[in-house]
DNA sequence: TGTACATCAGTGAACGCGCGTTCACTGATGTAC
DNA sequence: TGTACATCAGTGAACGCGCGTTCACTGATGTAC
């Protein structure tokens, strides 16, 4: 969906990089509208008419409405997890806490500033848009960043010894999770990151639909306190409860 | 926005008898449409033609779409907090823990019989729409159903004594929720409710909207397990961790 | 109980708008010899 | 380096559709006397 890397910049013709950008100007100005009137909202003829061409145009682009939808979702989801990678990465590795708290903060921050594409990809399922499986491998990315951080926690994270395993369909489940992104983590503590997982998504959801206004809002301390909170939870080392 | 209360039945005229039905028949098929198509697919043509009447009529019920939409709102707002309220309500009082996991599987299986009224309250903001005040009162109910519980646990919640204290932002807007809706409960305790209280839309909302596909469906153990271990995390009174 | 008037529900036509997608076409760019 | 052909981007018109909302109207229901 974005440059191809294997073709060297050099060989591009003309027509390679006019595409190439046009391709990019088509999503940017559809990731405005986005923000304008939804993912429902988004239209081929408004696109093409604030790019000055024709509606019939964007179709040597994008076969059809869904698939430059599809094109925007990959993008956010890619977007998404570049920056929890990035946050994850400048936190020295060592620093389990250091870098869960990084990379929910960025997660948070990412969804404060592209809300619409936030919503795109975390809000209610867009009506008779199927994601295709092309999605799966970007989405997966910032869940992907977690794992690490669970892994290299390894042994340090959690108290498996006083707690009670888990019952069977999740200890299955879990072990699964496990599998794909954080090898050798205890189900308990997979379980409980998965929890952290989705309070994190639920804050933001709740802070960017607004379920937080006259309450927690600004939700800043809020996010942070919760971010901390959901470290100790887990039982990732660190400085935290004793 | 329901049938008034207020009018002995033995007096309303067939006029207004047949007035409520219609009303009442237009929300029904409206939501009818909200599963096909989406807050945003919300259409008054369809919606009359659906019901054998012109589409202007509509207009006699509903001044227009929006105000369509907020009924709607008001309606499945009302619904979830009247299933939390008699799920709370069939528990014996005392029974803290037992409240907590009745009311979060009870919200989660609104949710999962009716995921687009579900969306329609939790999911993205309808763009162009602004919820208007009216929706509020019915918004908070199950959070006060919450709130309910941790006000009967009273001191028996939490381990405030051995947990820092809020930072200083978050202790005030945590105050302002206990006094609206669990009076006397410590600051820590309620910030520990409000995080589960992300954590049990963030997970119902992740569910209905495709993030668990291929890990943690079904989700059924997963939520009960969250519940339990959130009831832990609050420090609910009862059976849990030691 | 009967009449006169006011209220209201529902009709049908119209306004003005926007949408996704297809199609035959022109003209520019790229490629093979 | 020059030519002939193939590829591709963009045009403009059209198809067929649906939408929210307004308005003057008809006819049924309700109310006051």
């Amino acid at each position: 969906m974005t440059t191809n890397p294997s073709a060297p910049n050099a060989s591009r013709t003309a027509r390679e990089r006019a595409r190439a950008e046009l391709t990019r100007e088509i999503k940017q100005e559809a990731r405005r509208q986005l923000a304008a009137s939804g993912a429902q909202g988004l239209s081929l003829r408004a696109v093409a008419r604030e790019l000055g061409m024709v509606s019939s145009a964007i179709y040597r682009y994008f076969p059809s409405r869904d698939e430059l939808l599809t094109g925007l979702i990959i993008d956010a989801y890619d977007a998404l997890g570049e920056a929890a990678e990035a946050a994850d990465a400048e936190v020295p590795a060592r620093d389990i806490r250091g870098r869960w708290r990084a990379v929910c903060g960025t997660v948070r921050a990412w969804a404060l500033s592209h809300p619409h594409e936030y919503a795109l990809i975390y809000g209610s399922p867009v009506p008779g848009y199927q994601a295709p499986q092309a999605t799966v491998a970007s989405a997966i990315r910032v869940v992907r960043v977690l794992g690490g951080i669970l892994a290299d926690a390894g042994a340090g994270a959690g108290d498996p010894d006083d707690r009670p395993p888990l019952p069977a369909p999740l200890a299955g489940q879990a072990a699964g999770v496990a599998d794909a992104i954080a090898p050798g983590v205890p189900g308990p503590v997979i379980a409980r990151a998965l929890i952290a997982w989705t309070q994190l998504f639920g804050m933001i959801s709740f802070e960017l639909f607004g379920q937080f206004v006259g309450s927690l809002e600004p939700a800043g301390p809020f996010a942070a306190y919760a971010a901390a909170q959901m470290a100790d939870f887990i039982g990732l080392p660190g400085q935290g409860l004793a």
